[in-house]
DNA sequence: GACGATACGGAACGCACGCCCCGGTTGGCA
DNA sequence: TGCCAACCGGGGCGTGCGTTCCGTATCGTC
């Protein structure tokens, strides 16, 4: 690969990964190329589409946050609980990451499956609602990932759901 | 106003009724006018905007959920809950209950003020935290109804919620 | 320093969608 | 029944965006 590709290969993922992070994936990709300081052909030299530059910025981070589900805790819930916050708190400040569940199939499953070994060992321990699957927490997080940047406040929001997935002794008793 | 543009009018509010019904906002206007056997132009005739129409087919049910908030209640949560209870059983089946409070402004205020209301009183007799905030609950809500839609389970939805809405006595106790 | 391959920039294409315009049609009153 | 105003259908315009194409500039080697 020749020296200028290379360098403008990194201009773009630089300009990617701050635009997709403050303003998702709904960015226009020419702003992302001007943004670079380059034209919108060079983006498509490098990756073929809009979908795969995106990958190519959220995956290593996604990774990561996947990786980390590793780490040990004190209980099966702390870990999940602590993976749900780790995500809480990126979503919280890189807009991209509620998008990566929308955009990219891989990297959905990727969270599905980590998402899937907490709860169900957390859901063993018997400290986490038993109703609950791992579709319906990629889903619930998704949507209170967004939410996030609509004007409310993240850490009660994440507390909230964190509080709502612990086995309840009394319950909810609400009419329906 | 003659004969069969009232006709008309009524074939065009069925259509969005339905269309938005199930396939929310982002239904391309000209399928509504072809699915009421019009042209757009005759849709347009009737409604000055997509907007419009929108919230011609939705400030009803609006107005009538925000109706329901007075009914009276065994206890302020109850009260809080049932409305919450509500929201989500209409979003369930229809997608345009979430879209409602992203694209009519007035109606977000209107969910905004009703909700706000109950979670005070509910806030005040105790039986919810008292972080949060009706801007808090209304995002909330709809990245929740939202979510709906994609696979996940509405009736566990619901009840992370409510639950994590009441006030804890035991911590979360998760790491950050 | 010249030449070929590689890469660049930005104009242009295709598509989708909200919205408008106009020639033709239809309804209802005299 | 005839006339005019109201109304209709659908083609078309403007815009935004992802993607492609191609003439030109640049890199790296001989």
């Amino acid at each position: 690969m020749r020296a200028d590709a290379a360098r403008n290969r990194e201009k773009v993922l630089d300009a990617a990964r701050e635009l997709f992070a403050t303003q998702g994936f709904e960015v226009p990709l020419d702003e992302i190329a001007t943004r670079a300081g380059v034209g919108p052909g060079t983006v498509y030299r490098h990756f073929p589409t809009k979908q795969a530059l995106f990958q190519a910025v959220t995956e290593t981070r996604v990774a990561a946050m996947i990786a980390s589900a590793e780490e040990p805790a004190d209980s099966p819930e702390q870990a999940l609980f602590a993976f749900l916050t780790k995500m809480a708190d990126e979503a919280a400040v890189k807009r991209d990451m509620s998008d990566a569940i929308t955009v990219s199939p891989e990297l959905r499953k990727g969270l599905h499956a980590a998402l899937g070994g907490l709860l169900q060992k957390a859901q063993e321990a018997g400290g986490v609602r038993q109703d609950v699957t791992a579709t319906d927490l990629v889903v619930l997080m998704k949507g209170m990932l967004q939410s996030m940047h609509e004007g409310a406040n993240p850490a009660v929001l994440l507390e909230i759901v964190l509080g709502g997935l612990q086995s309840h002794v009394s319950s909810p008793d609400h009419a329906r």
